[in-house]
DNA sequence: GTCTATAAATTGATAGAC
DNA sequence: GTCTATCAATTTATAGAC
């Protein structure tokens, strides 16, 4: 799931190094803005060339058909540097809300192929599952370790995985941020994604800490720290 | 935004009462599972016309157009047993949590109508923008009730009604559905929608009692009741 | 009132020119 | 390597039969 399974090439021999970088790379950028704009069944690959200026075939000879246009542009995201593990990650996350604020295209290009892709036969559905199920351990690693820091994620003690509270603040910061991007993306002056992500952050955090989930973790320490 | 715009002709004349009730209803409800299913822009009007064994333009005959349907779908919601205002609307947000796990045909139409409605020119748009702006209201008025049993929403007291902490957790409070609703349509097994809404609305209100924002309210009371 | 036949436009994709 | 001409299938919607 990391690794860029198409090769880039990093300098094919016909092209003139300066005047054409890759024309792969702005086909992907122009897909990735359409998608963002009409999600990826609406979007056509008419509307991606005459962005460009050429015809759906000049798309389709770049990647053999749409579905993989979409895998590509999915797999852009894990080109951008990797964000810190552990107690950090919280932190990150509020960041990334934030940063959001700023990009609606692609807060939209995922907030409206995540969706989609719970559709039948969807082919972002797999490339979903498993982001939510990696970001759902990473979050959870976070808030372990911010109740009680140096310690890991407990190993399956009886209960399910997703009955266990730390996992359970995991799911819900994660999804919060998810439906924040709805709203904001229709009424922006309605919400602030950063300032709720972080306060369910914080009081996620609080609350676990005061139910006598994790070993200690004084209340004010965590308030703080998000 | 409540009440059916399109008339509802309670026994058309040529209509044999008890043979078939409402050719209407039969379509909406075909539309709503095959909306469901592939979303709005995917779907097609022959998809919901196989259903019914007649061809699209048998449905276009009842509805004008493909956009007409989708208001009408929409419409059918308001047609449910009024939810509680008040208190003990977040038991029941809490309630609908479980019970859309128990029925995925309509979380899924929901969760991928509105998000898709953030693209360009959907038509659902103002119907999810108008309906999250009512919902971050009446949850709000839930939140400040629990915190303040009687106690109404505060007027502008000159912050913004975004920046107001029991408004954030009402947002937070709907995004976490929402959320929640697209991980758990991925993937079952992986998140308790009904648990982790709870968890969030306990954390939210034990984390506001505890700021000083609400004048009183002991963090016990808010602890039990949702 | 209920719906089929039909049209006009658009879709993703193949085959092949340059 | 880059892309256009072209195709077969599917789209929403109109006009009109029953």
């Amino acid at each position: 799931m990391s690794e860029p399974a198409q090769q880039t090439p990093a300098a094919t021999p016909g092209n003139t190094p300066g005047k054409r970088v890759n024309r792969r790379e702005e086909i992907l950028r122009a897909a990735a803005d359409v998608f963002a704009s009409q999600g990826f069944h609406n979007a056509s690959l008419a509307d991606i060339a005459a962005t460009l200026g050429i015809t759906p075939a000049g798309v389709l000879h770049h990647f053999g058909s749409k579905t993989d246009l979409l895998t590509a542009v999915l797999e852009l995201r894990d080109s951008a540097d990797p964000p810190p593990k552990g107690r950090r990650f919280l932190d990150h996350l509020v960041d990334t809300a934030e940063r959001n604020a700023a990009r609606p295209g692609t807060t939209r290009l995922y907030a409206v192929l995540s969706a989609e892709s719970v559709t039948e036969g969807h082919p972002a559905q797999d490339w979903f599952r498993h982001r939510y199920a990696e970001l759902r351990a990473d979050v959870e690693a976070a808030v372990v370790d911010r109740l009680d820091p140096g310690a890991a994620v407990p190993a399956a003690d009886g209960v399910p995985e997703a009955a266990r509270p730390t996992r359970e603040a995991a799911a819900a910061i994660l999804a919060v941020m998810d439906g924040l991007q709805v709203q904001w993306l229709l009424d922006p002056d309605a919400v602030d994604m950063a300032a709720v992500t972080r306060l369910v952050a914080d009081a996620l955090v609080t609350h676990l800490a005061g139910t006598g989930d994790g070993p200690a973790a004084g209340p004010g320490a965590a308030d703080r720290t998000a």
